[in-house]
DNA sequence: GAGTAGATCGGCT
DNA sequence: GCCGATCTACTCG
């Protein structure tokens, strides 16, 4: 069942982003079908936070996708080799983003190991925002996609328990002032597939 | 296990 | 020109 529009449409991307754990991201590129169980999340709002790249609602080249209607896909390029996966929520114009950071392998693990050149399926496999859109294929080529589509996308998978969600605050935003303060990471209690304890 | 340097290039000032 | 929502390989121990 993948997730519909309004799911997308929330407008407190913590909400999302929380909502998001437990939920299955899946790839079909070539035929090739690869999924994972989203286990860790961080949220960016662009008009508030300091962290993102869009904020203070600043439309650039690269940002412009964030300003679009949640649903699709945003993915940027860092450190001269990663692509990272967002999906963009929210309303038309208001720039807010969930980086997914990490899954746990669950469907063509063929295909991901190939992709990851390693032959273990442990956190190096899909753990860290870098290593997940490599396991699934994912590049910048993805850059606005919508994920209501057939090449990416998310579906129902089961609703953590309360529990066992984690809050912390978000990795490498160092950059960001007091905003690196906001409590804005979430992931799932002891999964080994998290990028970072805490 | 912890700590660190190096890779590598697009986006923005 | 600087630096990044990161990862890998390598060192030391």
């Amino acid at each position: 069942m993948k997730l519909t529009k309004d799911f997308y449409l929330d407008q407190d991307v913590t909400n999302i982003a929380k909502h998001l754990l437990g939920k299955v991201l899946v790839t079909r590129l070539d035929d090739k079908l690869t999924s994972g169980i989203i286990v860790e999340t961080e949220a960016y709002c662009g008009r508030t936070d300091r962290a993102s790249h869009a904020f203070p609602n600043k439309v650039t080249g690269r940002t412009q996708t964030m300003f679009k209607e949640g649903g699709l896909a945003y993915i940027y390029f860092v450190y001269g080799m990663h692509h990272l996966f967002n999906v963009v929520t929210n309303l038309v114009g208001q720039p807010d983003a969930v980086l997914i950071r990490s899954v746990e392998p669950t469907q063509g693990v063929k295909w991901m190991k190939k992709r990851r050149r390693m032959d273990r399926v442990d956190r190096f496999l899909t753990g860290g925002p870098a290593r997940l859109t490599q396991a699934l294929g994912i590049s910048v080529n993805f850059n606005g996609i919508s994920l209501l589509g057939d090449q990416i996308w998310i579906e129902e998978g089961y609703q953590p328990s309360s529990n066992l969600i984690m809050v912390s605050t978000r990795v490498g935003v160092d950059y960001a002032g007091t905003d690196a303060q906001l409590p804005w990471r979430y992931f799932l209690k002891e999964n080994p597939f998290v990028s970072k304890g805490l």
